[in-house]
DNA sequence: GAGTAGATCCTCT
DNA sequence: GAGGATCTACTCA
């Protein structure tokens, strides 16, 4: 949380601070894609050593990006729900596909949720594995922290069919912040 | 403003 | 052959 995230493909830089995440805890937890030791072609990034990506495709449509973070054999995972656009915003509207001329810079909808946020980044499911020490995808700390006080806490968001799983505080995010995703209070 | 359906395709059973 | 770590647009009130 409040570190950058930077992509840059084809020249071409776009970043955005970190204001929402939810954590996957490996093998016990039923909303992960490594439940139970589970283990096929799509998840076996997420039993690699930290520090890589694992994009996949939901729903034929959204790429979700998250970051691996423990070692190796332990799949733990890190999905990066929304950003706040700092470099590129012009590309990103223009990946997204939103023209908007008139208030774009305001808009809260770039990168406001995970299939959003992989989309204004130019991150697709090939970049699945990517170490996130390349150059291409990084996550950078430039000193920026949230007050703790900005920080909260919540159960995630779409994952009902988790059962129990589902009620856990695992999702993190910054109080107030226009481009986390759910709804304001 | 709230609630719901539809999009859309890869992955696993 | 079913379903998903989602988003948008459209309906109805």
């Amino acid at each position: 949380m409040g570190k950058v995230l930077v992509s840059r493909f084809n020249g071409i830089i776009t970043s955005g601070r970190i204001v929402e995440v939810e954590a996957y805890n490996g093998i016990i937890d039923k909303a992960s894609h490594a439940f139970g030791g589970r283990r096929t072609n799509r998840n076996e990034i997420m039993y690699a050593n930290g520090g890589v990506a694992y994009v996949y495709l939901c729903y034929g449509i959204h790429h979700l990006f998250n970051v691996i973070t423990n070692n190796k054999e332990t799949p733990h995972a890190i999905l990066i729900r929304a950003l706040e656009p700092v470099i590129g915003i012009d590309e990103m509207l223009q990946r997204v596909g939103k023209t908007k001329p008139d208030s774009y810079r305001l808009d809260n909808t770039l990168t406001r949720g995970p299939g959003n946020l992989s989309k204004a980044l130019g991150i697709f499911t090939f970049h699945s594995g990517t170490s996130l020490g390349s150059k291409e995808l990084f996550i950078a700390d430039d000193g920026f922290v949230f007050p703790k006080k900005q920080i909260a806490v919540s159960p995630r968001i779409g994952v009902d069919y988790a059962g129990n799983d589902a009620l856990l505080p695992y999702r993190f995010y910054v109080k107030g912040n226009p481009f986390v995703s759910g709804k304001p209070k």
